[in-house]
RNA sequence: GCGGCUGUGGUUUAGCGGUAUGACAGAGGCUUCCCAAGCCUUUAACCCGGGUUCGAAUCCCGGCAGCCGCACCA
């Protein structure tokens, strides 16, 4: 049994995943997060928001799960996101179809699947690993589709990321920042991919949970006034050139910014933030690197990407975030297909003089001579030189042909304009979180199997132990009498209840010995046990037992619950929490 | 989507033509018992659908799921 099998199968067996529909036989790519698991989640999200929403003031957003055909038109997925594939009937082998002609002709990725059959029968191309005969060309799209309204309703799908919904609330959203850059939203919320064959668990998922924030910044100043809070962090960083060698470097994120290796200092905060989040979390720090795009596998819209790859047992190097400086591509696609500037005015701090030549049509006079023609004639007349406009005959070609325009129609002239500011189309930093891969990852990173002598004689035996951080364990503290007697069960009720009005998220456990108790918490990664024994009646003292050193101090039950709080949230020393036992 | 292997209580296993073995886990009880194995009691399974057969967990076909390769991976 490997790690992950482990992990899997106690995160099944404990309440944190399990298969979707296994009443009817399950089907891939989909997890149901049970009672630790959802509470776990939430944690993990909890923090996310604690870091991006509170401490960086990107406020969250919720959008629609379906979007219209619109929006996955302008952001690229419903021609770009998906492939058409065609399979060898005598093998089976499936293969890209626009990749098997690429060689005979110049635009393969723009052919329609017909016109892909069809070169492929006319060259007569056969399997490129049996020679066997090809079958049709078929699109696989890897969104879900669906229909919006009844009958011949509108087409929808479902979400394969959750960017998109804020980009287009640009204009809101930059209304609400009252226009000043850089602002920033986030997004938490479910994304679908038809994935063709999902099968490494929560890794790849049909329906998964992404954290995302759209930040809008200057595309000419993408310096970040924070940046020295992280100068000093040092990350494992796997560049572009580190890939080359084969190795990764330590490096401080300011000596990554001096030698350029990462392209400029808000994208740097980015990673410095990712790197702080994951490691609150619970991701182990030698198990994570930073991993540049290299150029050729880089989005062509993206100047500057990277990920946050963890190291998992089975899977190897798992990207679980991936930070992007998208530059104007998105803003500028959502403005191209709905036809809205997507901009923002940003005043010079001194209003600018710019002279510049005006050509002025007199439509007065273009209307009556070029009639409906007349509004083409004048834009082309704008595209006109002064040179052009001089030579005393004036000709402009239109759609009908070549046209002469009177010198009296059109006017141009050399202007010195004010002009105090301009319209700037803002570039995106996107750093963005798939939350389930995160989830697996704080789990394997937990989960520890460690060896304890055992009761008897110098066997040993082995105790599983989830070491959650206390910021993320689902349950916080495990209240257990000793024995399961009418004068224990009371007071052991009694202290449960002032630890939930705490706020702390209690379990109530009395079955089974009090070693069984302990190792089974254990197991659920609950950091702190609390014990009611016969000398709890005597003197009102409890044992608090902590997870992973399994020391146990002696202590009032009297102010229990703050001592529990401290312990879990104030960094309380557990030496300090009662009398070690 | 293709090929190979697999599918038995919650988990893990034995059985491979006559309704199922064990372990661990779970529940209740006993117990002044603080680190899984004490005692008593107890819950609980043949992935789904067809076929062959007097009879199928077992054989055959199909589906679904898992693992491993191939392909895919904004």
């Amino acid at each position: 049994m490997d790690k992950y099998e482990q992990v899997i199968e106690l995160a099944k067996r404990r309440g944190f995943l399990w298969n979707s529909f296994e009443l009817y036989g399950g089907t891939a790519g989909f997890y149901d997060y049970g009672p630790l698991g959802s509470t776990l989640k939430r944690r993990i999200e909890q923090i996310w928001r604690e870091l991006f929403v509170i401490q960086e003031g990107f406020m969250e957003i919720e959008t629609p799960t379906v979007g219209i055909e619109n929006v996955f038109v302008a952001s690229g997925h419903v021609g770009g996101f998906s492939d058409p594939l065609c399979e060898c009937k005598a093998c089976g082998e499936a293969f890209r179809a626009d990749h098997l002609i690429d060689k005979l002709v110049p635009v393969a990725d723009a052919l329609s699947n017909e016109e892909l059959d069809r070169i492929i029968s006319e060259n007569q191309v056969k399997c490129p690993e049996c020679e066997g005969d090809l079958g049709d060309t078929y699109e696989f799209n890897l969104m879900f589709k669906t229909q919006i309204g009844p009958g011949s309703g509108r087409q929808g799908y479902m979400r394969p990321e959750t960017a998109q919904g804020m980009f287009v609330d640009f204009l809101r959203l930059a209304r609400f920042y009252r226009e000043k850059l850089p602002f920033g939203a986030t997004q938490i919320g479910k994304s679908y991919r038809n994935e063709i064959s999902p099968r490494q668990g929560v890794i790849r998922l049909r329906e998964f949970t992404q954290a995302e924030a759209e930040i809008f910044i200057d595309p000419e100043d993408k310096s970040h006034p924070k940046i020295g809070r992280f100068a000093d962090t040092v990350l494992n960083l796997y560049s572009d050139a580190a890939q080359e060698k084969g190795e990764i470097e330590k490096m401080t994120i300011a000596e990554a910014l001096e030698k350029g290796i990462i392209a400029h200092e808000f994208l740097a905060y980015q990673i410095g933030l990712t790197n702080l989040f994951l490691q609150r979390v619970g991701v182990a720090p030698e198990m994570l690197r930073f991993r540049q795009h290299k150029k050729d596998e880089m989005a062509h819209y993206a100047m500057d990407c990277w990920d946050a790859e963890v190291s998992t047992s089975r899977f190897g190097w798992v990207e679980v975030v991936g930070i992007a400086d998208r530059t104007d591509y998105d803003l500028c696609a959502h403005a191209s297909v709905s036809k809205t500037e997507l901009s923002i005015y940003r005043e010079y701090p001194e209003p600018k003089m710019v002279t510049q030549f005006v050509v002025k049509p007199n439509m007065g006079k273009l209307g009556p001579l070029f009639k409906g023609k007349a509004k083409m004639v004048a834009e082309a007349l704008k595209e006109l030189s002064r040179e052009e406009l001089e030579k005393g005959e004036i000709k402009v070609k239109i759609d009908s042909g070549e046209v002469t325009v009177p010198e009296d129609a059109v006017q141009f002239a050399e202007e010195t304009v004010k002009v105090s500011g301009e319209n700037i189309v803002p570039h995106v930093v996107e750093p963005s979180f798939g939350i389930d891969r995160i989830f697996y990852t704080v789990l394997e990173h937990a989960f520890d199997e460690e060896a304890v002598p055992a009761k008897e004689d110098d066997e040993e035996e082995s105790r599983i132990v989830m070491r959650f951080r206390n910021e993320t364990a689902p349950v916080q503290v495990a209240v257990l009498p000793l024995l399961t007697r009418k004068e224990l069960i009371e007071p052991a009720r009694n202290i449960e209840s002032k630890i939930r009005e705490q706020g702390l998220l209690v379990s109530y456990d009395d079955s089974g010995t009090i070693g069984r108790r302990y190792r089974r918490n254990d197991e659920i990664g609950t950091p702190y046990s609390i014990t009611i024994d016969y000398d709890t009646l005597e003197d009102n003292t409890v044992t608090i037992r902590e997870r992973d050193s399994m020391k146990q101090v002696r202590t009032s039950v009297y102010g229990i619950e703050e001592v529990l709080y401290e312990l879990m949230y104030k960094n309380r020393d557990f030496e300090s929490a009662g009398v070690a036992l």
